[in-house]
DNA sequence: CGAATGACCAAGC
DNA sequence: GGCTTGGCCATTC
């Protein structure tokens, strides 16, 4: 392809294709680990304009709040997604930090 | 191609 | 504790 192999999108979908299913990761996490520690937020552009194959729905904030513009029907879907998959939720649209999925780093 | 937008994060007040 | 600013860069108009 013409693309760069190590581009940030390919990168991002990679990781978000490989999260398990009962586990969280947030944008910042995602990002980090794409190359760009400061931009979760392209995370998120990919994650509404991008590839609708991936599990966006396991991808949460550093708060472990969904996604408030979630292209399913928001939040309520959002969550329920993350349920159906086995995913802990505190709060109505809320998921407790120790149930997202820390990568091996260092 | 240029400007605007954005599903975030961290720091400052 | 909540609002504001800066930063990142892909996608859209």
């Amino acid at each position: 392809m013409d693309q760069p192999e190590s581009s940030f999108r390919d990168n991002v979908y990679a990781i978000v294709a490989g999260i398990p299913a009962g586990k969280v990761m947030t944008y910042g996490q995602i990002a980090a680990l794409s190359g760009h520690p400061r931009a979760a937020r392209q995370v998120g552009q990919i994650a509404h304009f991008g590839p609708s194959d991936l599990p966006w729905w396991r991808v949460v904030n550093k708060q472990g709040g969904l996604a408030g513009a979630y292209t399913n029907g928001g939040r309520t879907e959002h969550k329920r997604a993350l349920v159906a998959d086995g995913v802990v939720v505190d709060d109505e649209y809320k998921v407790k930090v120790g149930e997202i999925l820390w990568w091996p780093v260092e």
